[in-house]
RNA sequence: GCCCGGGUGGCGAAAUGGGCAGACGCAAGGGACUUAAAAUCCCUUGGGGCUAAGUCCCCGUGCGGGUUCGAAUCCCGCCCCGGGCACCA
């Protein structure tokens, strides 16, 4: 049973951790109950920008502030009853910890899985670091929403995650996940079948394009280059030179921002050279425009207006040839017409095949010609793991004039995080690290001689994406992970956790915890068996935010209802995986179902027996049933829902008789009070102890049920006449449908509503219904 | 534009291998208890109509069609809201 830990904020819990936590919590001790061993970690995510910023805004110093907050944390989960191994705590920011988040950076090194390139990054201004893409949401910073990222060319560190991508993508088919989650990661990762073709030019550069539709090759009129793209200064041409020079220095000044989501009015400039298209051997001009990203397919593209929307409007602007070779199977074909549902015109041998079966001919009819392969392109980058800020793990590498990039051995490592004053970042693009001298130069562990130390930490994310491999082992020094404790606790049966990490951690995990497989390190190639998105708690119907100022904290409200009334009010508030918007009204109901509860346990009897009230039997037999399902599946409004249900049948008269001193068979309740026990842990406890038990609840078993006593004797059957309801008879369980059919004719209701008609046909759903068709 | 969710009373929501729409709870109204209030308990509560009485009638699950004896549920075409991706070739 996994939750995801959460990052120690200096405002404590809010609403949005409880619930997440709570049904968590909900889910563990229901699982204990059943008899499962159950281990629920917790642990503080406690690196990263987040609480460097925060310091910073509070003029304090991460390594004071962050063992504060983590302790009022811990006060607050222990108020909101979570039953939470706390042997098994761990911080990030332990160098106990992160020795190890350093030593999987070393083993990724070591097997190539790891790069230092001179790449275009995102840059944050304000948190003066280094993003990750997965890190910048519509252009701007994932900290910062109002900060555009800006693109600098720097030397970073890479992890290759794009070498895992077909297996990410491939496992999505099998792992139990929300679909929510899987669909995003599957979007994430953005897998595209196609072609890579090849136009060759006269001063024999060859141009290679990806296209997911290489069956339009015969429209190609023109190719277009990123701005970025090695073969423009060659193919330019002396009288385009000017122009070139001057749209490259234009693109290259234009930020990340502008150029992705900014004005998608389109630019270029024609670079003077021609290509053959390789189909139809005409000569067709090459063009640079910064709709084409460098970072995706080869950097270039050949353009067939008449069948794609941007180089529709390219050529358009541009007064280029549109050439149609594609029309419309149905309908009228408008330009551009980019639907499959079409067959080939004006391509020569290809005519009138089907789009779908061109492709492979295409491609194969290219490949002949030394001018095309199969490709398949996928839309995710390598993670940028370099941050050029202070409070992280120090990347273990060392730089040596002689031996190059060393990592560092693994008897050196943790490769401690320095306690320094002045940790403030700037916009050098290096860290504060790199302001100590006596801290980064140290030997070489090879040559001895004097090295550097690398001097950025690395991403937060690299500290959470295996911490869930560690808690089991958190009493172990001399290795990560212990073999038996590992077998014994994972893959992670359940986790849940919030979608907002659906192509952050989730996806960073999945990939460390695969490499880490293929190292020979691990069993599993998937760290989560099964993961469950939960909703978002809502206020207002916005989003909780400081900015909004409507950000729920739940001290006040444990305060005012108990911890049990809030956490089964949360549960109650809506569907789990869908969240829902927080109001205090309906707090009140839950503690009246509690006390409803609690009245009950006043009255019990353990001299009675439950089989003299069968009605109430029954129903307990069927709440049984139907919480344990919707517990099982996170369905907690349910299955609370279906708890009140019983109380109202237990307070009824007409099932425990009338009176002011009625007595309910303890049998009656017991069972109730185990099915609400991880809901209302401590109120259930009591409860417990106050129906003469003298062990702890959590030590009971889970009631189970039996369906004949959970099956009703009689049931109400509805007769409909033409589909629309016009009686209801109480008949035996399992009648006959003969005779059904005769006690629903013979309804009074049932008869005036047929009349003298005849009945041509009879539906009959059995202990259900019967339809009459006159 | 593409991919996931979702749209049901005054409100949060139940019910989807098609079979009583609105469980459970909130709010509201009425009543009991009380000097009074709180708390508690009981009753009513989707909209409209008819009645002396209801085992009465009609309408109703975002909109328009369809399949079916029967659709909140399945199919086709739309609209709206939330989330993700997006000049991705």
């Amino acid at each position: 049973q996994l939750m995801m830990f959460p990052y120690p904020s200096a405002e404590g819990l809010h609403v949005g951790n409880v619930f997440a936590f709570v049904g968590n919590d909900i889910h563990g001790r229901f699982q204990r109950l059943r008899g499962c061993q159950v281990f629920e970690p917790i642990g503080f995510d406690a690196f990263g920008i987040h609480s460097e910023n925060y310091a910073l805004k509070v003029n304090t110093h991460p390594g004071t502030l962050i063992p504060n907050n983590i302790v009022r944390f811990r006060q607050q989960l222990r108020r909101v009853g979570l039953m939470v191994n706390w042997d098994h705590e761990l911080s990030t920011t332990d160098p106990r910890y992160y020795k190890w988040t350093q030593w999987i950076f070393v083993k990724l090194f070591e097997a190539g899985l790891v790069e230092r390139k001179r790449a275009p990054v995102n840059w944050c201004p304000e948190c003066k670091t280094v993003l990750a893409n997965e890190q910048v949401i519509n252009g701007n910073c994932e900290r910062h929403p109002d900060t555009p990222v800006h693109q600098r060319f720097l030397e970073q560190w890479f992890f290759k995650i794009t070498a895992f991508a077909q297996r990410l993508l491939d496992n999505l088919d099998w792992i139990d996940w929300s679909e929510s989650t899987r669909a995003m990661q599957r979007n994430w990762i953005g897998r595209s079948e196609g072609a890579e073709l090849i136009f060759e030019t006269p001063t024999d550069h060859r141009i290679s394009v990806f296209t997911t539709r290489p069956d339009t090759v015969f429209g190609a009129t023109y190719l277009v280059l990123a701005p970025e793209h090695p073969f423009v200064e060659r193919l330019t041409t002396r009288e385009q030179r000017p122009a070139i020079q001057e749209y490259r220095r234009a693109s290259a000044a234009k930020d990340l921002v502008s150029r992705k989501v900014g004005s998608k009015e389109k630019t270029g400039v024609f670079t003077g050279s021609y290509a053959r298209n390789p189909a139809t051997d005409e000569s067709i001009p090459i063009w640079v425009a910064d709709y084409v990203l460098m970072e995706y397919g080869t950097g270039a593209i050949m353009a067939v207006p008449a069948h794609d929307e941007r180089d529709f409007e390219f050529a358009t602007q541009f007064d280029l040839p549109i050439q149609q070779v594609v029309r419309a199977t149905e309908g009228e074909t408008v330009l551009p017409y980019e639907g499959w549902d079409a067959v080939l015109i004006n391509s020569g041998q290809f005519d009138n095949l089907p789009c779908v079966e061109a492709v492979p001919a295409i491609t194969q009819w290219l490949k002949e010609k030394g001018l095309g392969e199969v490709r398949l392109q996928y839309r995710i980058h390598d993670w940028c793991v370099s941050r050029q800020r202070y409070w992280g793990p120090p990347i273990p590498i060392i730089y040596c004039d002689a031996c190059g990039t060393v990592p560092v051995p693994e008897q050196d490592l943790p490769v401690t995080l320095p306690f320094i004053e002045d940790f403030r970042p700037d916009a050098s693009g290096v860290s504060p690290l790199a302001r100590h001298k006596d801290w980064f130069v140290v030997p070489c562990p090879q040559c001895g001689r004097p090295g550097r130390r690398e001097t950025d930490v690395s991403d937060t994310f690299l500290d959470s994406s295996w911490y869930f491999l560690r808690y089991p082992s958190t009493d172990f020094d001399d290795k990560p992970f212990d073999r038996t404790r590992t077998a014994k606790w994972l893959p992670v049966d359940c986790y849940i956790g919030g979608n907002e990490h659906a192509v952050l951690h989730l996806l960073y995990a999945r990939f460390i915890n695969m490499a880490l497989h293929d190292l020979g390190y691990l069993d599993f190639e998937e760290p989560f068996r099964q993961f469950r998105a939960h909703g978002t708690i809502v206020k207002d119907g916005a989003k909780m935010s400081k900015s909004r100022g409507n950000v729920v904290i739940p001290d006040k409200f444990i305060a005012e209802w108990g911890a049990d009334t809030f956490r089964v009010y949360l549960m109650f508030l809506g569907p789990y995986q869908e969240g829902g918007d927080f109001r205090d009204e309906g707090i009140v109901g839950v503690r009246r179902f509690l006390d409803k509860v609690w009245s009950l346990v006043g009255q019990a009897d353990a001299s009675l027996d439950a089989t003299a009230f069968p009605d109430a039997l029954r129903k307990l037999h069927q709440t049984i049933r139907k919480v344990t399902v919707d517990t099982a599946e996170l369905r907690y409004n349910t299955a609370i829902a279906a708890m009140m249900e019983y109380v109202n049948v237990l307070r009824s008269p007409a099932v425990l008789g009338d009176g002011d001193d009625v007595q309910v068979p303890t049998s009656l309740l017991a069972p109730l009070i185990v099915m609400l026990s991880p809901y209302a842990p401590h109120f259930s406890e009591e409860c417990w102890e106050r129906l003469g038990n003298t062990r702890s609840i959590f030590l009971a078993a889970w009631p189970t049920y039996d369906e004949s006593v959970a099956q009703e004797d009689t049931v109400e059957l509805v007769v409909q006449v033409n589909g629309k309801v016009r009686g209801r008879v109480l008949v035996p369980t399992g009648l006959a449908e003969e005779e059904a059919v005769r006690r629903a004719m013979a309804d009074d209701g049932v008869r005036r509503a047929i009349r003298e008609r005849r009945v041509k046909k009879v539906v009959s759903v059995p202990d259900r219904l019967v339809n009459l068709v006159v």
